[in-house]
DNA sequence: TAGATTGTTAATCGATTAACAATC
DNA sequence: TAGATTGTTAATCGATTAACAATC
């Protein structure tokens, strides 16, 4: 039943998701496209086209229930479903990827932690035990691995882009400051911290110009 | 003269940016709109009208040179101008961004980085002392700080805008799993990493419902 | 000069917004 | 029922692609 959904549209479930997460938690039980549109600084219209993509999710003349939309949203973004995870990169972002709380709230298991440095060899991070990177073929043939987080230096990405592709593994959460590569089957989501920094230095240049 | 260039084409620039940069490594002299394209996986249509909402860069038979486009998007985007960015969360994250390399090729200079855990007092981070929060506004008053970057616990992140509002820094780079609600003089680039991580599990969620 | 490739206008495509009938 | 608000169609707007004359 994939309808093939724009991509523009995919890209704003989460804010939906977190806005409403907000709502639930301020105990609001339901709420109008026009109100959600003022909170978050869109038109009504855009959240009902967005929301219909997916099913008629409100009721004419009461709007949305907050709870049952914010679960339903969940469910479409697949954070019912566990994904097992494992840190190519013992460093200090992947260590904070590692602590990062939310994770496991939205169904994400760090399942192993892996780094080159001997010295790490041992230690744990939130009961993982970081592993070093020879056991990393090992690791996989014994667990379900879903996603690999990429927070090694630069020049070791390429190199583990070719392992996760034979070891079969479906994703990369791509944090290396470059452009992986891949097969078209292999899913990449890429946080190019880089590009943020350059956004930002380009509206204080403006800014500046002004 | 800001002609008001749309924010889909400024979001290019950074991609482009990196490419040209590779290019330049590889000691690359000249490239066509067509053969980036092919390298970039986008229209070389897109590519020669990205470019021209700046000015022509190219030129008629021989296409961009690599080394003064690459400097020009720069000059662009601001790198050749110093930033001042402090650091507003000492953990995992925070010490993994003051660590980041990239960061200063770029232009940007941590000069603080602040926590609330007396433990980390007077620890540093590349040369960068860790200072207590009730240090930051008089760190600010005698100091020119152009970004803070939040990388604290969410709970902490509005009470900080406050200050940084009141403090005039004017821009924030926003790590917080939250919309800060801020005056529109303020630049905030987000950086939602659980966003990302939804964006993904939606993937895999489709992935395997084929 | 001939060939290549840009800069730019025009055509197309897709995404956003407006409007309103359907309906709770 | 009357009022509110959705779901959805139609209109608009903006972004992408195609095409080609200008020009190096």
């Amino acid at each position: 039943m994939s309808k093939d959904i724009s991509n523009a549209v995919i890209r704003r479930m989460p804010r939906y998701y977190r806005y409403l997460g907000d709502l639930l938690e301020k105990g609001i039980e339901r709420i109008s496209s026009n109100d959600l549109s003022a909170l978050m600084n869109v038109t009504a219209s855009q959240i009902r086209q967005d929301l219909n993509n997916f099913g008629g999710f409100g009721q004419q003349g009461y709007g949305y229930n907050v709870k049952s939309l914010h679960k339903t949203i969940g469910t479409i973004l697949g954070l019912d479903i566990t994904h097992h995870v494992v840190i190519l990169g013992a460093g200090n972002l992947g260590r904070a990827l590692a602590n990062f709380v939310q994770f496991e709230r939205r169904g994400f298991k760090v399942v192993g932690l892996f780094d080159v440095n001997p010295e790490l060899k041992g230690r744990s991070v939130r009961n993982v035990k970081i592993m070093m990177i020879d056991e990393f073929d090992g690791f996989v043939k014994e667990n379900k691995v879903d996603i690999a987080a990429f927070t090694m230096p630069r020049d070791k990405a390429q190199l583990m882009v070719d392992k996760v592709v034979s070891l079969k593994i479906p994703a990369i959460w791509n944090f290396a400051n470059m452009e992986l590569s891949l097969p078209d089957d292999v899913i990449v989501e890429n946080v190019h911290l880089s590009d943020s920094l350059m956004q930002l230095s380009y509206d204080l240049a403006k800014r500046n110009e002004k």
